[in-house]
RNA sequence: GGCGGCGUAGCUCAGUUGGUUAGAGCGAGGGUCUCAUAAUCCCUAGGUCCGCGGUUCGAGUCCGCGCGCCGCCA
């Protein structure tokens, strides 16, 4: 039985960040657990490389889009043999073998009668590759806050609008296409609203496939990524998808387009869907502006790979946002690997190795743990099967904290020194139970954890851990007589004050290597590197000045910005714009004093050029609390 | 503005077709054992289940209104 899945085909404008790789290691558990019950399972992930951001990043970088794109995908690929993620095709969108694909389908679609030549005019948004509907001249991007730009262009039209009575057919007949639930919603309001036809062809880009039609049209990336699932696996009989995974944002081109193009081409349709959520850091949406995107591999070299696929799948129920922080991670990491898988191993090693030789007694085990594991095998498979990993997970953690209590209950340290033949029937069982347990929660947990698994299946003194099929695996598979093989502790405690420094020193480094690849200069690494100190000409740098806000004024579209103008003694007063509308109105803010950071490099702020940064604490729910002063004091004053 | 979702212990969340004293994990406090990674195990949470009104013998669980978050669409 085949099962073909896939992740996005990741854009190659930057290097990969948890995010990325949130869907990738999910994608890899699926395929591994797959492999497990015996299904020939094929993973797809790869490169969308096309479009115009890609041409400007690789012209930033001095490369030929070509040149630069063959540097990412190096790195992609790179970064998913690092943490260990295995896929069974890369496709990269400017294959010829893609590219093929791609014309093909259009080609086909052409003579359907579902693409036709038009004329296009209208807001289109480059950063995200989007067409704004309704947007005038000017405005900006709904999603980036960008501007968008003025287009009019011959083109060639994807009738989308042919299929909305097909796509809603379909959704009915499939409920489970699109998951979780509320995606499914919002496609069904979306395509039961008006579907217009889709330009999907471009004259004004050079960075493309050529469509198969006269004259200069490239073909539009959408169109073109999205066939890359298919072209990755085309002669080989996988399509088609049993499951696209992506992210929530890219709902509507996976659940509206996708299945479109395919009907306009006469071709088998995806069966399922499955959209997660994002990852927050700290609550925050990561992005490049605020500085705060994670990176795994700090986390691989200081935790491992497995630690942060526990943490992900335990702590986020999967198609929901999530937090990420280090504090939860470490957290996690102790609370659950460590004092709980990690330290029931250690303990049934020591036991069986001090009490019983090494050596796994003949017993059966206790009744009750064998019923619960029982239980366990059945409830973890079918919540893995529905993609609730976070409860599948809490399953498995139920039967080993079972056991925990079980050990204790027997206390074989106090049943080792009785010589009665019950005593030591009991010990045996006991231990077995253990062992068993063990093993058991093991073979379940390989796909989530395959690194540490593997050790802990080597320590019960088993191989082939992958070659385990988890559809057979019943309780009472431990042979008797089995030598244990011991080893060290798969998840050793961790302290956070620690290993925090290490992580920040590992995520500076990254973001280095990944301005160097996009050929920019290296950000300064921020000075509130935790507990680093500074001396006293790093402070003296900073000039920070006494200010006099004239005028204070909300900025269009952005609710947490102020745009003000601030007296600090010099000629003309400085335009700033500070991030504290959810604190302060900008009656509070008129004539109030402000501490102002003078000598901060200008930026752009939705258009407007700020000067300056005003100081300001921030608490736990994000509203700002301003630096004041309650003397009476000069503008322009410094402050020292 | 339209549609949809959410608001439960300090934190993250469960709460089935409305039914006895509203639950779990983590954190915190206390205790215990010693096989184990200062781990395990046991005890401890008195929470207006966002607010108000309604249906009902009975509502966190259904209905209406309001407040606050969020998503999709316009």
């Amino acid at each position: 039985m085949k099962y073909y899945l896939t992740t996005p085909i990741y854009y190659t404008n930057g290097t990969p960040h948890i995010g990325h790789t949130y869907s990738t290691m999910v994608a890899d558990l699926i395929r591994r657990l797959k492999r497990m019950q015996g299904y020939d399972a094929v993973l797809t992930t790869g490169t969308d490389e096309h479009g115009v951001n890609v041409e400007r990043s690789a012209r930033k970088a001095g490369k030929s889009p070509k040149e630069f794109c063959d540097a990412m995908a190096v790195e992609w690929r790179k970064q998913w043999d690092r943490l260990g993620l295995q896929y069974d095709r890369f496709v990269r969108t400017s294959d010829p073998k893609h590219h093929e694909t791609v014309r093909w389908l259009f080609t086909r679609c052409l003579e359907r009668g579902y693409i036709y030549e038009g004329f296009y005019t209208g807001q289109y948004c480059v950063s995200d590759n989007l067409y704004v509907n309704d947007a005038k001249p000017g405005d900006p991007c709904p999603d980036c806050g960008r501007p968008t730009e003025t287009v009019t262009e011959p083109n060639y039209f994807f009738r989308l609008s042919a299929f909305r009575d097909r796509l809603l057919d379909l959704y009915e007949r499939n409920p489970l296409l699109i998951q979780p639930e509320t995606r499914r919603n919002e496609v069904l309001s979306f395509v039961r609203g008006e579907l217009k036809d889709l330009s999907i062809t471009r004259t004004t880009i050079e960075w493309g496939i050529p469509a198969p039609v006269e004259g200069k049209h490239v073909i539009y990336v959408w169109f073109d990524a999205l066939i890359a699932y298919l072209s990755a696996v085309r002669e080989e009989g996988y399509w088609p998808a049993d499951l696209h995974l992506i992210g929530k944002e890219i709902v509507r081109f996976h659940a509206v387009f996708w299945p479109a193009f395919l009907m306009a081409a006469d071709l088998p349709l995806p069966k399922r869907m499955f959209a997660h959520g994002w990852l927050l850091f700290e609550q925050d949406k990561m992005s490049k502006s605020r500085g705060n995107i994670v990176r795994p591999e700090p986390i691989r070299r200081t935790l491992g790979a497995d630690a942060l696929r526990y943490f992900l799948l335990r702590e986020i129920v999967f198609g929901q946002d999530g937090n990420f922080s280090y504090d939860a991670l470490v957290g996690r990491y102790n609370a659950d690997l460590a004092n709980g898988l990690g330290n029931l191993v250690s303990r049934t090693l020591s036991m069986l190795q001090q009490y019983r030789g090494g050596a796994i007694p003949a017993t059966t085990g206790d009744p009750e743990i064998a019923a619960l594991a029982t239980n366990t095998i059945g409830t973890a498979l079918g919540c893995f099967e529905n993609f609730d990993f976070s409860r599948g997970l809490e399953t498995i953690w139920g039967l080993l904290s079972a056991v925990d209590r079980l050990i204790v209950q027997r206390a074989p340290w106090k049943l080792i020194k009785q010589a009665d033949p019950d005593s030591q029937a009991s010990l045996d069982a006991t231990l077995y139970t253990a062992a068993e347990t063990l093993r058991v929660a093991t073979a379940l947990l390989a796909p989530v954890m395959p690194e540490s698994t593997e050790k802990i299946w080597a320590q019960l003194g088993m191989t082939a851990l992958s070659a385990v099929r988890l559809d057979q695996l019943v309780w009472g598979g431990l042979p008797a007589g089995q030598k244990i093989a011991g080893g060290g502790a798969v998840f050793p405690r961790i302290d956070l004050k620690e290993v925090l420094p290490k992580l920040q020193a590992l995520e500076a480094e990254a973001i280095a290597e990944q301005s160097a690849l996009m050929g920019q200069a290296a950000p300064a690494a921020p000075a509130e590197a935790a507990g680093e100190k500074i001396t006293i000409e790093d402070f003296a740098k900073v000039d920070l000045r006494v200010g006099l806000v004239l005028s204070a004024e909300p900025v269009k579209g952005a609710d947490k910005l102020l745009h003000l103008k601030v007296d600090i003694g010099e000629a003309e007063p400085r335009t700033i714009v500070a991030g504290i509308a959810e604190g302060y109105t900008p009656e509070q803010m008129k004539g109030r004093k402000v501490a102002i950071v003078a000598n901060l490099q200008p930026r752009k702020l939705r258009g407007i050029l700020s000067n300056g940064m005003i100081l300001a604490a921030s608490v736990g729910d994000g509203k700002p609390v301003l630096v004041g002063f309650h003397e009476e004091i000069e503008p322009g004053a410094r402050i020292k």
